[in-house]
DNA sequence: GTGTATATCTCGGGG
DNA sequence: CCCCGAGGTATACAC
C-alpha cells in the first residue's frame, strides 16, 4: 500500500472522458496495482481511478496508468507532499451476514411465512433466463414462483416477470403465479407487480431469524 | 485526510453484520467525517465503511463509528504503524464529459435526429412506472417516447416498454409509439425492440455535440 | 469469456 | 426527506 499526498490534475479517457483540476489529493497504489484519486470527502469513492490489471509508468511528474481495455489515467504530480509505502500483506477477509441469500435461506425454510400451507419445492430452480430463487407448491396444487429482495425494486419484478413467462411456457407447471418478497417493496415496484399480476410482499428479517432460532431451541 | 496504519480487527452492524479479524490495513478518515478501512488489495472498495454524516468517538484501542440510522462500526486498534493527517481542502471538483444527461440533452435540443420533424414535448416526462426521457410529437401528430442510453441493453427497451404501456392507457396520448436510442445498441436489445415494434437508432456523440457547437457559433 | 444478479452499492436530481 | 435512475458502476458466480 503506497500513500502518496500530492497536488495533481488527473484526466481520465475511456468509457467517458473526465478532468480533475490542480488540487492537493491523496493518490493510494494498491499491491495489486489498482490506483485511487481521492479528496479529503465523499464516502469511499474515488474522484477517479483505473482498477487491476493495468500498468503504471512514473515518470518526472506524471503517472499514466493505462489497461488493457485502452483506458487511460493522467496524473500530473506538480509537487510530493508525502510518499510512504506500507507491506500490509492478504487480507484474512471479510465475514458477513444478512445478505440476500440469508434472507432467501430463511424464506425457504418458513415458506408457510409466503402463504399458508405452502411447500417448497426447489431453491434456485432454473429456467433459460437465470434461477428462480423459491419455487413452491400451493396446497390447491398451482405452482409459485418467488422472488426475494431485500430492497424491492423495479427490476426485481422485471426479473420475476421473465421467470413466469418461461415457467408458464411448461406444461407440466403450468399455471405458475408470482409473489414478490422484500424486506421493502418500493411505491413503483408495487404499480407494475400489481399491473403484471403478481402479489408483492414485505418481510422482516429480524422476525424470521427470530422465528429461525426459536425453532432450533426446540431441538 | 487522516492516514492511520494500524493491526485491527473491524465489526460492522447495521444494514447486515460483518466482521473482519485482526490483520494490518489503513483506516482513512476523510474531513467530511466518512470512514473507511482498506486492504492492500480489492480496487478502490473498502472493505468496510461508515459514510458522513456520523460520529467518531476514539478511546484507547477502540473506535466507535455511529450513524443517526444506529449502524456502527467498531474498530479494534491493536497497534498503530503510522498515524498522519493532511488538510487536502476543497476539491475543485470532477468535470465529465459523455454520460446519458448530455446525450439527454443534446437529443432533446436536436430531436429532428431521431426522426424528421419531431418536436419536443416534454423531458424526463412522468409515467407511474418512472419519468420518460423524451416525449415528443411527430407531424403527423402521433406521440413518440424516446428512452436514451449511452449503450442500449436489454433493460432499456424493458424500461421504454414499461412507459409504453402506460403512457398507452392515456386516451389524450394514445397512440404511443417508442424510439430507442443509443450510442450502440446491441445485437439482443435491437431483437427484442424489433419484437416490441419499437424503433433503434444509434447516435454519434462527437457528431451530435458537432452540430451543437457548430450552431452555438451562429450567434 | 460472456452474461446475470447483487451491493452496507454511491451519487446526484427532483418532488 | 424519500424516491428514483445512472454508473467508467464493481464484484461474484454460473454457463
Amino acid at each position: 500500500m503506497r500513500l502518496v499526498i500530492a497536488r495533481c490534475s488527473v484526466d481520465y479517457s475511456g468509457r467517458l472522458a473526465a478532468h480533475l483540476p490542480p488540487a492537493n489529493r491523496l493518490l493510494m497504489v494498491k499491491a495489486d496495482g489498482c490506483v485511487a484519486v481521492h479528496a479529503d470527502g465523499g464516502a469511499y469513492k474515488p474522484l477517479m481511478w483505473m482498477t487491476a490489471p493495468n500498468r503504471l509508468v512514473e515518470r518526472e511528474g506524471s503517472w499514466v496508468v493505462t489497461n488493457p481495455k485502452g483506458e487511460t489515467l493522467t496524473i500530473a504530480v506538480e509537487e510530493i507532499l508525502s510518499d510512504t509505502s506500507w507491506p500490509l500483506g492478504a487480507d484474512p477477509g471479510l465475514e458477513k451476514d444478512g445478505v440476500e441469500a440469508h434472507l432467501q435461506a430463511l424464506l425457504a425454510a418458513n415458506c408457510e411465512r409466503i402463504a399458508a400451507g405452502l411447500r417448497l419445492v426447489r431453491r434456485e430452480y432454473p429456467t433459460d433466463v437465470g434461477p428462480v430463487d423459491l419455487l413452491c407448491r400451493a396446497p390447491d396444487g398451482t405452482t409459485l414462483a418467488v422472488e426475494i429482495k431485500r430492497r424491492g425494486e423495479i427490476d426485481g419484478v422485471e426479473q420475476l416477470s421473465r421467470y413466469l413467462d418461461f415457467l408458464n411456457r411448461d406444461p407440466m407447471l403450468r399455471p405458475v403465479r408470482g409473489v414478490f418478497v422484500a424486506q421493502q417493496v418500493r411505491p413503483q415496484a408495487r404499480v407494475l407487480a400489481a399491473d403484471r399480476g403478481i402479489r408483492w410482499l414485505e418481510v422482516d428479517y429480524d422476525e424470521l431469524r427470530g422465528i429461525e432460532s426459536s425453532e432450533q431451541r426446540l431441538f
